[in-house]
DNA sequence: CCTACATGGAACAGTCGTGTTCCACTAGAA
DNA sequence: TTCTAGTGGAACACGACTGTTCCATGTAGG
């Protein structure tokens, strides 16, 4: 049954995309932006509630998947492995805000723990990077987090607004994370091409 | 008339707090919240529309002040200004929030451009500390703000959460965004304690 | 005292989103 | 062709929010 399953795709990828722009879209607005009746979107997703949490679902799936083949675990200089997740997240930040904002989804504890782990690997990753000595120690480990994420975040709105390009997003956001935008700080860094 | 006034400002103040948790709140809601009737909401803003541009017309008008206490077209180091800066619109940040989600303001032209005219003046500061050569050249101005605007906005939530202490938020922002996270590329900078 | 004013409770009609049911249509499989 | 699964249109009841009106209360000032 691939129809089926084409359909409840087509349904989530334009629920995603429409309810970031608008989180308090009706029902009627989604099943028409996704060229299907309200009858069959109600037939896939039985209240508006499923379709939150599905959508939350899948968000997750996505952004666990793209983590997770970027291999934030491998034992390489912090600037690689970063660069790596940089890229792998920056496509579905966008698709994921609406996670920040409609979230009728923080209710259910398994959703909140599956979103902190989200940024674990991540975490552990700056820790590892730390006590090789890469990373400066007086920093608090969930900031350096935050800020990456933050970057992420930035660049990806930057993109869409075309203030940045998204060819340069990566090392941007790599770039000014690791080094900073101060002039004089870093000689090194032949990151820019 | 203060009886009045001070009302209105409840309102306000009340209706920026509750609307930054659910941006669905109903009025009644509001006004609850408020400690008002919501015969007495209505009285003040006829329609739901009516408060929300109240309300962003408010907000901006903080931030707008704070900003332009902060002086950022002051002829002082780089880090000076935008230490000033980020410490005026920090405790703003969190009743800010609305106006990104919420936001059924941004079909007034007025609005966007009164948004836009706020980054303006941590626009030229940028511009200006490139050309005294403050800053790396080969970043674009804008990413430089929206970096510095995203490290404002992650430092608030991680106060928010509790991830990171209010006391070192204004440092890690600036520090970290100036000079990045990495440990040797710093050997200046001696902001750290 | 009493007038003016701000308030808030109650009730109302109107609108909108939701969830449901029923029925007709279409394309593909048997 | 016939059966069937997937679909979508129409209509419905229900509830929630909104905006409005009217009236009763309480209080500060003349």
């Amino acid at each position: 049954m691939t129809s089926t399953d084409l359909t409840r795709r087509r349904l989530l990828d334009t629920a995603a995309t429409l309810l970031c722009k608008d989180n308090g879209a009706s029902l009627a607005e989604v099943a028409a932006a996704a060229g299907v009746g309200r009858t069959t979107l109600h037939r896939y997703f039985p209240s508006r509630h499923d379709l939150l949490l599905a959508l939350a679902e899948d968000a997750l799936e996505r952004v666990e998947a793209a983590v997770s083949a970027a291999r934030p675990e491998a034992d390489e200089p912090v600037a690689v492995v970063l660069t790596r997740v940089a890229t792998a997240v920056l496509p579905l930040a966008d698709e994921l805000r609406f996670l920040d904002v409609g979230a009728a989804v923080w209710d259910l504890p398994e959703m909140v723990e599956r979103w902190y782990d989200l940024s674990r690997p991540v975490d552990d990753l700056v820790s590892r990077a730390k006590a090789k000595g890469e990373l400066r120690l007086d920093l608090p480990t969930a900031w350096v987090v935050d800020l990456f994420v933050a970057a992420i975040w930035a660049a990806s709105s930057g993109i869409s607004d075309g203030r940045i390009a998204r060819r340069d997003a990566i090392k941007l956001i790599v770039d000014t994370v690791l080094n900073g935008v101060t002039l004089s700080a870093s000689p090194k860094s032949g990151g820019a091409r």
